[in-house]
DNA sequence: TATGAATGAGTCTTCATTCAT
DNA sequence: GATGAATGAAGACTCATTCAT
């Protein structure tokens, strides 16, 4: 299989002044764009640095590689998700299974609202997936899920705690970009509902099993 | 989204003599270790040909661009495997929930066996992945799919049949995959027989609705 | 200190019609040409392309990269060098240190000839230097040297040996080098003269140190 | 051969408080410290000015290129040397062929204490050696060996004064550098006497031949 | 003076595709 | 039909130098 680099992604100095925030910015709108509009494989750095319309040398300058530009876009993009995520899973005022519901639901809307760079970011994975960072980010978002199915899943054996976790990973990852993939706007609820339905169907049964 | 070619895939004259059969055969298999063994990215026609023990210009004798190669490899793929899906879902011998478990047990073992081969098709995609051929291919997976939920959900709204369609075709295009990709060999059949819980729980259900 | 890549040289397809080794003919001596007119620092395959009137892509078919050019480049040098030379230095019927004055004098006197080259060469070694291709070359003069050696010092004692052999490397590799750098071609014999008398009398001394 | 751009190396105003004198401290040492660590090839202004704790405006404050701070690394080294050597060539007290070996064994002893930097320096000569300075450097040092040579030699045809400077030049520039190359820490000494006894050898027949 | 962000020409290398033999 | 040499556009990345603040 392949042999990624695996090259450091965060590196190159992190900009003090206005200015340079400023220019980052449009680095990043201007790669957003580029990945949006022209998809993963005709990003090139040559053509961000064009379209925010600064040179070359100044994509390099806060960016180590090429590669380090899709990581960020899909850590911007993650934290903000992540952020909304948690603050529903974790939210104790609503039973489990409907926080999980709400969760779909708001993760696969907010997919929606961005379905082409999601796309385009997801087709470029190979580019920046295979490294430390994110693999950390995957970590954290893991252990996010994992003590929310924690707490739903509290009286099941362990070992389904395993499984409820990969099956919530599967769609935070995969299932929610096929469903922006293949759904219309309208539809999108209708597909959040059905999975959603799925999940508390299947979770609620894991978690009668016991008592 | 990107402006990819689209150009046709199919063209090229269909080899009649035993020779070139042979000589096709050779390339598609060289083809399919290519992909698998290097990955979407290092995949080349010169590897390729190399592999095969076959000229580039006798590569594209037969295919008419690379696209055309990856398209046919996928092709394969996808028609061997839907034949077995077919037998299956169409099995008047068993009621419909059974089938499904089978199928998608059947379907994510199989796509397991080639786990490496598959992922690297799907990185692949966008070369192929936007062509009338691709999309026929498609449609026909979606009909056997569309009837075998005709079936299951006879009673069903009509509505919900497209529903239950979408989902299914996305399990079989993504979620195969995801599984595969997370769960080693053994924790396999746990994923499909939760997803397939998952599956039944949730239609068994929309067939209730009704009566 | 550096850490050159130590890429392989040799590579790549070794051309068997007339009209492949005519093309490689080209490159070398286009390679060689800009190696000489433009110095180490403008020796780029872009202008080894144009000046042998190809395409890069057909100096990359026969060479894996620039450094394999370089390489192939001393190589060719050294062969022919070393052929001349090791008659020489084996020729059984001078004694030894006349075949050593004759060995400097024709080396110098080679080295005068093409002085441009060589010293743009010897300019880009770290580029090519570092690898199992021109350690094996250095490894084959050396023993070549070392034969010679044994029989100039028959009877001296052993660990001598050593150091004669490696005063005659630094000789042969760096100080021929400088000769042909500081004196124009009339004083180039002078100074070969002269060093050969500096190693003949030293190594005579050697010898008779011993009986 | 190249066209070196031969830019003026010495321009810039020589600092005269004591900060900025500290500044160009700061900036030479840092220089030295890449060079030696980095290898002429990772040599740039960036890591010097880093190194330095410097910005690189600061750099070109002092130093008009990169070249010119390469050059003032050998030329710092070179005055340092050549003091040294200057007063053992020079030592009254001695006859001149046992300078001439003291010189040899401790410039040899000196160029080895600081081998990667000279290596570094000697790889990086092309971007500062063609320049009237180095070249006044070089043609002071000829004249210290000029005089030497003057006196070592007296009674010796003229001719041959040439000659010698031309060898023992050499020899300072070229083959003490080989020998650190080649040989390790102890047997630099070896060499440096095998060295010094051919030189010796040399220049007494030399004398001798006119007497 | 000092800073360091910005520039952009220049380098190596890959690879899909063509076409003369 | 088969071959594989030839092409050249395209891409990632570096680094000396400048100049506005």
């Amino acid at each position: 299989m392949p042999d990624e680099k695996n090259t450091i992604l965060s590196k190159r100095r992190r900009p003090k002044q206005a200015r340079s925030t400023q220019l980052v910015e449009d680095i990043l709108t201007a790669a957003a764009h580029v990945l949006r509009e022209q998809g993963a494989h005709r990003f090139t750095t040559a053509r961000v640095a064009e379209r925010a319309g600064v040179s070359i040398g100044s994509v390099y300058q806060y960016f180590p590689n090429k590669n380090a530009l899709l990581f960020r876009l899909q850590s911007d993009e993650w934290v903000q998700t992540s952020t909304v995520l948690r603050s529903i899973l974790q939210d104790p005022t609503q039973p489990p299974l409907d926080r999980l519901r709400t969760a779909i639901r708001t993760f696969v809307r907010s997919e929606k609202a961005e379905t082409d760079l999601r796309k385009a970011l997801s087709q470029a994975a190979p580019l920046y997936g295979d490294t430390a960072e994110t693999r950390q980010l995957l970590a954290d978002g893991h252990a996010m899920v994992g003590s929310f199915v924690e707490e739903m899943l509290a009286n099941a054996p362990p070992e389904k705690h395993r499984l409820a976790v990969g099956i919530l990973a599967i769609f935070f990852e995969k299932i929610a970009e096929s469903i922006c993939d293949r759904a219309d706007t309208e539809d999108v609820n209708l597909y959040s509902d059905a999975m959603a339905d799925m999940f508390c169907g299947y979770f609620s049964k894991l978690r009668s099993d016991v008592s």
